[in-house]
DNA sequence: TAAAAATACTCCATAGGTATTTTAT
DNA sequence: ATAAAATACCTATGGAGTATTTTTA
């Protein structure tokens, strides 16, 4: 499990479609339909129930969005943490002409 | 930031170098040293400070450190829930002659 | 029957390995 | 001088794409 497959398993889980989800995230269907597969796989459950209109998140799944939220909100966490106070740059900006 | 550099960076962290860790987690030294190498510069911050006897953790060094063991934790903790019960397989094993 | 998902391939980027050089005490 | 890290180079695997088939309401 990695995190690149919470932040599908979130987009998709709220998008309703693996597709729209896709485009969201700006990859193709099959690869996120194959990174859920190997997510169900791993996790030995099944996330999602599949319909030809939108996808429904099991019982399992719904269990699952909770933790994944979880632990993606603590990595944004940690990244801001580390990057936004000093990749501001401090100074003035001016154009010479 | 993958799982995976966090759970490298928390073996090096205890290990005190990167040759032990790399050992530790049956990878190659210098595959270790390029994902802490990847990882310190995504943070945009320096993690150790390197020796030719052991690594010590910078200051951002620990706060990550404090950091990436959440998140592991969380992740364990999120896997157990999933894979521990179900993966008990109820009934009794008989050997037939 | 029409959407959405899964499969079948193909390709390439990247993660990893081995060998070697560089660094720091 | 020596142990450890970094670099150079190579390879292979897996992740991603396009095209197509299968599924389900």
């Amino acid at each position: 499990m990695e995190l690149k497959n919470l932040t599908t398993f979130l987009a998709v889980a709220e998008k309703e479609t693996i597709s729209a989800a896709a485009k969201h995230l700006h990859l193709s269907q099959p690869s996120l339909s194959r990174q859920l597969m190997e997510l169900e796989k791993e996790l030995g459950v099944t996330l999602f129930t599949r319909g030809n209109r939108k996808i429904t998140l099991t019982e399992d799944g719904l269990l699952f969005r909770k933790r994944a939220e979880e632990i993606v909100e603590l990595l944004e966490k940690t990244r801001s943490e580390f990057l936004s106070p000093r990749d501001t740059i401090a100074g003035n900006v001016s154009i010479v002409a």
